[in-house]
DNA sequence: CTGAAAGCGCTTACAG
DNA sequence: CTGAAAGCGCTTACAG
């Protein structure tokens, strides 16, 4: 690589016959500075095309502009979502994204962690179905302390970090009370209930749904991970053990879109002989025929309240909880 | 947030009884260190907690450890699988990811360009579908000149960057191979083609294929933006067009999908009426009914390939080009 | 093999 | 309103 030469704020205020006090000055706009003054450095900095270097400043400032979004697994679609809205919330404020995948591995979440603090990360989001281990809440508190957390998905409040929800009991239940208005008594609950935050909730909304019903059965719930895999296999198990149903819950649309392949290699018609109802509204359900019935999520309202926390300079050690709505998607396949 | 307080080289020197100087060779392993001193200051890390700061580093180095992944669509799988292998890949190495979404925006892309220098960046990588305007590539070979930019999918050594690609004319010809071998004839191409580097790529090898068996026909082209929506439009355009035809080859499996979707809604069998090929071997298209015939892609080892040009201290201004290999992937679809 | 010193490019009290 | 100076936390020639 040859040494590029890069324009520093010395050379802009050379060329503005400034000192470089003053070209910080007017860069950062908190204090004044003569208007003749700060157009000539304008100017220059135009002239010149300078831009800071966000290392120095960072080193210098003791805190960097780059956020950390550490997400389950970005090859979800869910997440690959949430991702896309995130950055592009953040990138309007003039914060950089890094983007951590976690993949399931929780050490990578202790060692990010270490990380922060010396990488003086302004902030970090963390958007994880997968439940949090005991070992690092602490861990996860003490961060907090120090720098921006955001919690997306997952509720954390009672770590201090403030967290965006949707309320997934709660959708989960009216979506198995639609299915309940529809006659249906024997629904099945597919997807990751231990170790799933987000999933257990879930599945407690499903539960609340049929035990009001009087019509709980717990051979209905499969607890099964992963993504399409976990809906088709089981499907799949449920028929061989001879489980009678005529519904499903999904856990997420991934996991329906597998459970509706299963039904029809195994000559189920959905929805006449088994109604499915999917969970986030991915695009892609759409697409499915029948079309999939799912419940609606707003990663664009996730991440607009997310950039929020971080314009603020709210340093209320309040933990925000924020609920977003959601709302059943009906469509043809139940 | 309250002050942090962090432990720095200058604290690590003073508990091992040595000079910060002799720290960072250390740190850094490449002057030769006295092995009582060494296992000292190792001792002192440990037990301090320590760990560099990034920014002074990357300040005083005149680099960064972060690479920028320039994404066309991360909401779109294929990406996002790319993302996910490209991140982790990079971590491996010590490397962070700075993502950036470009979202069909091309003035983000000089945005970026502009501020890579001044940044520091370790490298950039691009992952773009999108033509790459001619305005931009000056900009694009003097960026590569002065820090180390990597092509995922699109061949741009012609602007000196190095270049990851799979043969999309040749996997989109014997695809079609495949199609006329089965009898048909009536063979149409569905997804962007103007403006999409790997799209005009991929439609030539449709066209290859044709005009090799004398029934290419113009009609049969159909140059639709966007994901699923793309592949339901054009279907269902050709219908009502009383446009006549057997078989699909998709730009996308997620186009092919919203064909397949729209073929469904059209009382179109698929594949005896239509048979239908993707692109790109996403793991959706397993559990589509029928399952998708598709064209696979290899995203780790691509990510592979880019993670190798980031260790080397491979100085060559050669841009070299990797051709990873297609294979079709034969499901129920076509 | 090792330490003292300079400097990467900024910003921010501190004087004036 | 503005400049000179110090310092953020590292690394790297430079001496020794």
């Amino acid at each position: 690589m040859p040494p590029r030469t890069i324009t520093t704020v010395l050379d802009v205020a050379r060329h503005a016959g400034v000192s470089p006090a003053t070209v910080s000055r007017v860069l950062n706009g908190r204090a004044t500075v003569n208007r003749e003054s700060r157009e000539r450095v304008t100017t220059s900095i135009a002239a010149l095309g300078y831009s800071p270097n966000p290392m120095a400043r960072g080193l210098r400032r003791g805190q960097s502009d780059t956020v950390a979004l550490v997400v389950g697994d970005i090859a979800q679609t869910h997440f690959a979502e949430l991702t896309m809205q995130v950055q592009s919330a953040l990138q309007a404020k003039g914060l950089d994204l890094m983007l951590v995948n976690l993949g399931h591995r929780p050490d990578r979440l202790a060692q990010l962690f270490e990380r922060a603090a010396t990488m003086r990360l302004r902030g970090v989001v963390i958007a994880l179905s997968d439940q949090i281990s005991s070992a690092v809440k602490p861990q996860l508190a003490a961060l907090a302390a120090g720098l921006r957390v955001v919690s997306v998905g997952q509720d954390l409040t009672r770590q201090g970090i403030p967290s965006i929800v949707h309320d997934e009991r709660m959708a989960a239940r009216q979506a198995v009370e639609y299915l309940l208005a529809k006659g249906h008594r024997r629904i099945a609950y597919v997807g990751r209930v231990r170790g799933s935050a987000i999933g257990s909730e879930r599945c407690r909304g499903y539960c609340d749904a049929l035990e009001a019903a009087g019509c709980f059965d717990p051979t209905l719930v499969w607890d099964e991970a992963f993504r399409y895999a976990a809906g088709e296999r089981a499907v799949h198990k449920a028929i061989d053990a001879g489980v009678r149903f005529t519904a499903i819950q999904a856990a997420s649309d991934e996991i329906a879109i597998g459970a509706m392949a299963a039904l029809k290699d195994r000559d189920r018609t959905v929805p006449d002989d088994v109604a499915l109802v999917g969970f986030g509204g991915i695009t892609m359900g759409a697409y499915m025929r029948p079309a999939l019935t799912t419940i609606s999520s707003h990663p664009e309202q996730a991440a607009m309240h997310v950039a929020t926390l971080f314009d603020e300079r709210l340093d209320t050690r309040s933990a925000v909880l924020v609920r977003l709505p959601r709302g059943l998607l009906v469509r043809g396949s139940a």
